[in-house]
DNA sequence: CGTTCGATTGACAGCGCTGTCAGATGAGGT
DNA sequence: ACCTCATCTGACAGCGCTGTCAATCGAACG
């Protein structure tokens, strides 16, 4: 592999080497005609411009650091979840000739906030997209803002305001998974809550209740169960709303392992799903493919919304612009086997 | 944040740069006495080398590359098999004041040579980790290697040779596993094979037909059962298994998603686990914990792996010295609920 | 045909560090 | 006191690129 550099194109371009780099760079003002020669120059030569050279002249790291919480530390579920937040990050530094630096990080640790200052310190991101939860902890929020670099939050629960917020439509989209349940003719919805700590959970009860209202059915407490995010929760609430005499032939639960907990009791009290009971779920899980029947649910758009960060990101270190005001990605509602029209018998109830 | 430079530190400390380098980068042949001096000013200032001009100066990135199979494209569980491969990358790495960069990739896209060549010419790191499966496909190697960058691949199935490979002990420790239920009295000891195309799975039925031998057990096809790795074809060997006259009292599969087939063929056939059948699976998954009963298995000391191949390309790359050879990272035995000892009137036959 | 002004191009000085190599230093031996 | 040699330290020349700013070009215009 011999070192091809910068003088080298320009040599055989027959032009001077910051016009080689105006033209690797993208930047305008670099005629038509010179700017073929200079890419012709750069294919023949397969030039890669130097990216340390590149760094040091230009006082940028070219770097977006991603952080979020360890997932090795828990169950699997959120890998996924960090899995796709990568990927987005990824392709949109990638399309903008950045690399991604991904930092999990243990939000229970005393130091944290010194830990990620100086991580920060030592890499010099040109900006960092921060996950939830991690996002809504002051402690880290304020570690990064310290450091005066670029941030974007993703789905914090609060605003504090400062910085661009990427959040998704948690409540619309709720109600709106409201409404098509109604739309099957489903009278009594029943609703299972997640963990209240959970601040995206409680919007999507928001949203809940806005969809009974819009489709003209009525909210009742008898017909919502507080869970905690578990599959056995799941079940707990499950067995409680279906015990009842008129039972509920819809259950739209806060996320897809306490739907798939519903419907691992529905079959265990030989309720039929979507024919007795609709089911439907948040988060778009694996696990929602793979139980029997699929599952209903709502995706969570986590990899447009880490790529929409990084872009926002990118963009405002381009233009030297600051980053403020929140970014809504929409989510979307995937049918799947587990709802259907609901029963004959049910419909005029 | 006022930038401070080498320079600044070495006016406070009264040396010159090139000693503060020598710190830094914790060299040789520097006196206690300066260097402490220099420590002290470092501290002081709360310097920070700036990597672009350390990488440009010495022709490092300083960056290991961990290239994986995109894992989005299938369901869950792969996703948490490359979480465990970035910590451990990513632990050796940060040690090292190195950076890790992840590479997902797709290996059917047609170009993934090209695509791959490409990013290391982009990118230039100092050293890749390929992971299993693509650290067995010769289009991939070979499109590293052309590029003269160190590479150390796990868990290839096949050695071809040139670099260096980190692998765990497939073979002896599922012999390990199989002395162990024998140890528990078992004398039946049934084993459900993997996918064939899977070489370490291969590996494994070696070790279990091993572990025969060394308890003094005999080997018989009719304990043996094929699966495919899924949980669907668990259940089917299980049922086959199960349903001869004089059927095991263990069963050991190739994978934990097919141990947890066979738990639930058992639950639903009521013989008892671990009371009346012990079953043990490999690759301690998340579901392995989940299950009821919690499972028996063998880690995959994935994070390990990783950990030590970012660890010797980091050492090979400071001694100039090639990198060769097979490295074994041992996994262990995880002794949970699902095996227990034989059920008495078993004890004899 | 001379002017004007925006579009295009190039000369040059670093960016902050490391590699090289020569020079200084000092402990130990004579 | 002087020499030797290993140890320590510093001077200096870049690494390959970008930012700045001045120079040049050329189409439009009077």
């Amino acid at each position: 592999m011999p070192k091809v550099t910068i003088d080298d194109v320009a040599e055989l371009a027959g032009v001077s080497i910051k016009t080689v780099s105006r033209v690797v760079n993208h930047e305008p003002n670099v005629r038509d005609a010179t700017r073929a020669r200079v890419e012709d120059a750069i294919e023949k030569l397969n030039y890669r411009p130097n990216k340390a050279a590149r760094n040091l002249a230009s006082h940028h790291s070219h770097l977006i650091g991603l952080i979020y919480d360890d997932p090795s530390y828990y169950e699997t579920p959120s890998s996924g979840y960090v899995i796709r937040m990568q990927q987005g990050a990824l392709s949109a530094c990638h399309a903008n000739r950045y690399e991604l630096l991904i930092h999990p990080c243990q939000y229970r640790s005393r130091d944290i906030g010194k830990e990620i200052k100086s991580l920060i310190e030592h890499v010099r991101p040109d900006g960092i997209v921060l996950a939830a939860p991690l996002s809504n902890m002051p402690k880290i929020v304020r570690a990064i803002e310290a450091t005066g670099t670029p941030l974007v939050r993703l789905s914090p629960g609060t605003n504090s305001g400062k910085q661009l917020t990427v959040v998704t439509n948690d409540r619309e989209i709720s109600a709106e998974m409201t409404r098509y349940l109604a739309s099957l003719g489903h009278k009594r919805i029943a609703y299972v809550t997640g963990h209240p700590s959970h601040k995206a959970v409680g919007n999507r009860y928001l949203g809940y209740q806005d969809g009974l209202r819009q489709s003209g059915l009525e909210f009742s407490e008898q017909l919502v169960a507080a869970g905690d995010n578990s599959i056995g929760s799941g079940e707990e609430c499950a067995l409680k709303l279906l015990k009842r005499k008129n039972r509920p032939t819809a259950i739209f639960a806060a996320n897809d392992d306490m739907a798939a907990g519903v419907i691992r009791v529905a079959d265990r009290l030989g309720i039929r799903v979507p024919e007795d009971l609709s089911v439907a779920g948040c988060d778009d899980i694996a696990l929602a493919r793979q139980v029997y029947p699929s599952l209903t649910t709502i995706n969570q758009p986590l990899s447009a919304m880490a790529e929409r960060a990084a872009v926002a990101l990118i963009a405002s270190i381009r233009n030297k612009e600051p980053l403020q005001g929140v970014e809504v990605v929409p989510a979307e509602i995937r049918v799947r086997e587990s709802t259907g029209p609901a029963p004959e018998d049910a419909r005029t109830t």
